[in-house]
DNA sequence: TTCCAGGGGTAGA
DNA sequence: TCTACCCATGGA
């Protein structure tokens, strides 16, 4: 057994414990959230088929934040390695993400914005678009229990072990899942009727993953890509939403039934509920608008 | 047992 | 673009 520290700078304003409570995904496997250290480890398949362990947490220094990412794993880690940790720790934590408008956004709309911590707005993410892509499908038409559940399926059944304790696994590659018949895989998981969706997307994403990343392109602009994310079988108008919210396009508001029972509880007490005029709410919030209201949400009770 | 969840696909207007 | 209807699964 072999570790390896990592450790990263950061000075604009970050707030690592909000990252962990930003949303559910910090709750999903190969994701081990540590509530009581303030931490989260995570189990990852390397490009090079490495599977290793990493364990997150955060420290302040003077005017900055210190990421230790400790790395456990088996033999020696190369420089091509280490670099693809340090590149996959800044995409899931969104080190290179600028919220500066957002917060002088905030900071002119009043409570509950105007109160918001420094540092807030980072939603956690996953490695891969597969693994995210995969995640919210996984969210649709189901409580969170059953979506955990899932999820922990899939890299129960198909995740690469991690060597010093192969109970734990990385998330599955799409190679991993499409070599897998369709009949298996469904008959495998209990994923209901996106066993199809996945396992399509499993099997076009392991045959040119190119096309998917060029989908996403920072280039686009956020109605093409979310055009695009509505063609994927599974995807729908919430969670397309969430997909650009994961790819840090915050124009669009989730409709779920968490948005509608949020908005009917808080401005529709004495009237009908109007779905329109619920989304329309967060029309001044620009292309923020995602970040409002989940930030609304979360200081709602 | 029935209802429905951090909805979406499809057919038919 | 909008609406009905169907969809697996499991928790409440």
């Amino acid at each position: 057994m072999a570790e390896t520290l990592i450790s990263l700078d950061i000075e604009q304003p970050f707030n690592f414990k909000r990252i962990l409570v930003s949303h559910g995904w910090v709750d999903l496997a190969p994701n081990i959230y540590q509530p009581e250290a303030n931490s989260f480890a995570r189990i990852e398949e390397l490009k090079s088929g490495t599977v290793i362990k990493l364990d997150i947490s955060a420290e302040k220094k003077d005017d900055l934040t210190r990421l230790n990412i400790q790395t456990h794993h088996k033999g020696k880690l190369s420089k091509v390695n280490l670099h693809e940790i340090e590149m996959l720790i800044r995409h899931i934590l969104r080190l290179d993400e600028d919220f500066t408008e957002f917060y002088a956004l905030c900071s002119r709309q009043g409570e509950p914005w105007a109160g918001m911590p420094s540092g807030t707005g980072r939603l956690l993410r996953s490695p891969s678009l597969f693994e995210d892509i995969v995640k919210v499908i996984c969210t649709t038409n189901i409580q969170w229990g059953g979506t955990r559940r899932m999820v922990r399926e899939m890299v129960e059944a198909y995740g690469k072990p991690f060597p010093l304790n192969p109970e734990l696994r990385a998330f599955p590659t799409p190679d991993r899942m499409a070599e897998v018949p369709f009949e298996k895989f469904k008959n495998t998981l209990r994923l209901g009727y996106r066993a199809p969706y996945i396992h399509e997307l499993a099997v076009q994403m392991s045959q040119d993953p190119a096309a998917f990343y060029e989908m996403i392109d920072g280039s686009r602009k956020t109605a093409e890509i979310r055009k695009r994310l509505l063609s994927i079988k599974g995807i729908g108008n919430y969670a397309a939403a969430t997909m650009l919210m994961l790819l840090g396009r915050y124009d669009e508001i989730p409709v779920d039934s968490v948005f509608q029972q949020f908005m009917n509880e808080k401005y529709f007490k004495d009237r009908e509920f109007d779905l329109k005029e619920a989304v329309a709410y967060y029309d001044g919030w620009g292309k923020w608008k995602y970040l409002a209201y989940w930030y609304e949400l979360l200081t709602s009770d």
